[in-house]
DNA sequence: ATAACAGGAATGAATATTCATTCCGCTTTT
DNA sequence: AAAAGCGGAATGAATATTCATTCCTGTTAT
């Protein structure tokens, strides 16, 4: 006996992966529905419109993704242990949802994203921020606005991610920890 | 005395600000014509349809974009000259033509995208792995796979840049030298 | 010099297509 | 048997594309 809601399930699952690969506009609602294989009539009983349905999907993510950050965060550690745990978190939680991160990454200025989305998502920022900040604090951190670090670090690891998804390079564990360390000299700072 | 074929060069001009800002799907024919001053029909007198037009744009924007890189590249100097042009190359070219880089990176896997655009594409990809292949070979750059690097390089780029468009980062003359250099930290090869 | 004219350029209303959303009959559950 | 869940055809609005017509600009004839 499959799950009560497992068709609204379905189709996150499979606005998810369309949203990622061809972004919201190129995305229609049958296509969602084909993929979904759910009638295209069923999503309007789970949500009110496209609109709500992406703004569902991505709220969901980020929510997830910060969770996923937060849980374990080695406050107490040395900030490369911090730093650590944070690019461990994106790696994990790209594993766990694959086109979640790519998904959240292509649409966070999106016009269509509502107040609460926005809200969610600058929270999401905001752990980044708050370790940047802090970091920059104690002279471990390259004197950059953090924006700047955090445009860094996620655009380095998503532009990788994409490639990784179009199967040009295989995400083995010397080669993410590779990236890793690579990123960390990009925001320390070198004395 | 205007040039001869100025409505199609408004077209373009327009094109390339809407796709920019609000992807290709988002952007209709009729709000390129209207942003251009133009008739809907006259955009069809130049291109054969919105897959063509969007085509054209990128091939005009990749090629000039890697002759902008190519031009005065300092192939006799040491490798952090050559990074510095390539960096430097990046943000003049930002500077010249507004939303071409932005453009040209939101737009690179796009469906719609035909044989001829994907392959000016790599072609400009080369000039970076060229690069990169020869700093490995002599212990400058770091052992990581050449797409791996440019992706970092490109994705924290083109990130940053989508921030200074948003007004959330003023792009000073410091704010560049110093992602520059922590570009040039993330790849180069540590002793 | 002026007046008709030719032909390419431009227009925007009309048409064809695509898409989000709705609706209704069928199926499953309670 | 009623209610809830579902599918997918039907609808109407939005959009790409076409096309009949108008507008220029330069040329030829008077």
């Amino acid at each position: 006996m499959p799950t009560p809601t497992t068709k609204r399930d379905d189709v996150l699952g499979s606005a998810l992966t369309l949203f990622a690969e061809r972004g919201f506009d190129a995305t229609t609602i049958p296509m969602i529905a084909n993929d979904a294989k759910v009638g295209a009539g069923t999503i309007y009983r789970y949500f009110d419109n496209k609109e709500m349905l992406v703004n569902t999907l991505f709220q969901h993510y980020v929510t997830l993704f910060r969770e996923a950050l937060e849980k374990g965060y080695p406050g107490e550690s040395g900030i490369r242990e911090q730093f650590h745990h944070l690019f461990q978190g994106m790696i994990r939680f790209t594993n766990e949802h694959d086109h979640a991160l790519y998904f959240i990454k292509t649409h966070t200025s999106a016009y269509f994203l509502d107040a609460e989305s926005r809200e969610q998502f600058s929270h999401l920022l905001m752990i980044f921020e708050t370790f940047f900040e802090e970091g920059k604090k104690h002279d471990d951190i390259r004197p950059l606005p953090s924006k700047a670090l955090i445009a860094i670090i996620f655009g380095s690891f998503l532009q990788l991610y994409q490639l990784v998804r179009a199967g040009e390079l295989e995400a083995t564990e010397e080669l993410l920890a590779g990236v890793e360390e690579s990123c960390w000299d990009a925001v320390r700072r070198h004395s």
